[in-house]
DNA sequence: CCTTGAGCCTGTATGC
DNA sequence: TGCATACAGGCTCAAG
């Protein structure tokens, strides 16, 4: 599942294989992967035609890529647009041939002038999808973003991300430790896999009240937030089965070096007690129940 | 304002 | 074999 770590190395490989190309044509094969386009498909293809990809940025797990040329009419203080983009849980951006055989779920085509590889949005279950988004200046000094998601907080491997704010941020939430780090206004970047990884490595329950927790908590958990995602980097993501590959189709590998996730039943890294699996918000966490045993005072 | 939880979506795995 | 069910989970939005 595209988390942090895995669309960094989808913007990675962007930068590098179509930034600087002009496009050409695009291709709407799938109306719901352009759902947040709320203009439709027809206005979609016809604003990017043309139009040259200069960048490839990334905030959390959104990332986008900054056009040249014109700004939609009447626009004045806006710095530009871009292609906003979100891989959902199984989306992939594929730099390929236009020779190669169309894939099963490609929603949408993007061939470029110079006739070379292009860019395919390809997903399975659609939770992701892209956009044309308007850049905007967030705040003062603030970063340029799709006016989208200037909501989404700096993620902890952005520089100016400030660790003393996310430290009183967190403590004055009424609410469990890890449904905080899944909020992506308070930190982005973060999902449910690393979110187990980083608490494992914290030795903290998920139900930990965070108006419980001490300054110096809220930081080591912190550090181990960014423990985690720097090993996924280094690595070049993870992945679990087929459906998540980075830009050239190239299987993550971080997988392998996973302590709790998807571990139900395995022995603990640090202490042998079998990992345990439970329901969390609809869906699963996994803890070790000895180095991350229930709270005395857990948030309900 | 803040917090919580249902629903979106489709392919795979499992049980009867 | 066929059918039903559970599960994967980031994000949005409505309700409390």
């Amino acid at each position: 599942m595209p988390e942090l770590p895995e669309v960094e190395t989808v913007r990675a490989g962007l930068q590098k294989w179509v930034a600087g190309r002009r496009i050409e044509r695009v291709e709407v094969r799938h109306p719901r992967a352009i759902r947040r386009h709320a203009p439709g498909a027809e206005h979609f293809t016809a604003a990017l035609s043309g139009r040259t990809i200069v960048d490839a940025r990334r905030r959390g797990k959104y990332l986008w890529l900054p056009l040249d040329g014109p700004v939609e009419p009447g626009d004045t203080a806006e710095t530009g647009e871009a292609i906003l983009a979100h891989l959902g849980m199984s989306g992939q951006l594929l730099v390929q041939p236009p020779d190669e055989p169309d894939e099963k779920h490609l929603r949408v085509r993007l061939e470029f002038a110079d006739g070379g590889t292009e860019l395919r949005f390809v997903d399975q279950r659609t939770f992701g999808g892209l956009s044309l988004a308007r850049l905007v200046r967030a705040g003062l000094g603030g970063a340029e973003l799709p006016a989208e998601i200037a909501h989404i907080a700096r993620d902890p491997v952005d520089p100016e991300f400030d660790d003393e704010a996310f430290v009183a941020a967190l403590r004055r939430r009424r609410t469990g430790v890890k449904r905080a780090l899944l909020d992506q206004s308070l930190i982005s970047g973060v999902g449910n896999i690393y979110a187990d990884e980083a608490l494992w490595r914290a030795k903290l329950h998920w139900a930990r009240a965070t108006d419980t927790m001490t300054r110096p908590a809220v930081r080591a958990l912190l550090a181990d937030v960014r423990g985690v995602l720097g090993d996924a980097l280094r690595a070049g993501g993870t992945s679990f089965d087929a459906l998540y590959v980075n830009v050239n189709g190239e299987s993550g590998y971080f997988d392998r070096s996973l302590d709790v996730y998807g571990r139900d039943g395995e022995p603990c890294h640090r202490c042998g007690t079998p990992i345990r699996r439970e329901p969390f918000m609809n869906r699963s966490s996994y803890r070790c129940p000895r180095c991350q045993p229930r709270p005395r005072h857990p948030h309900p």
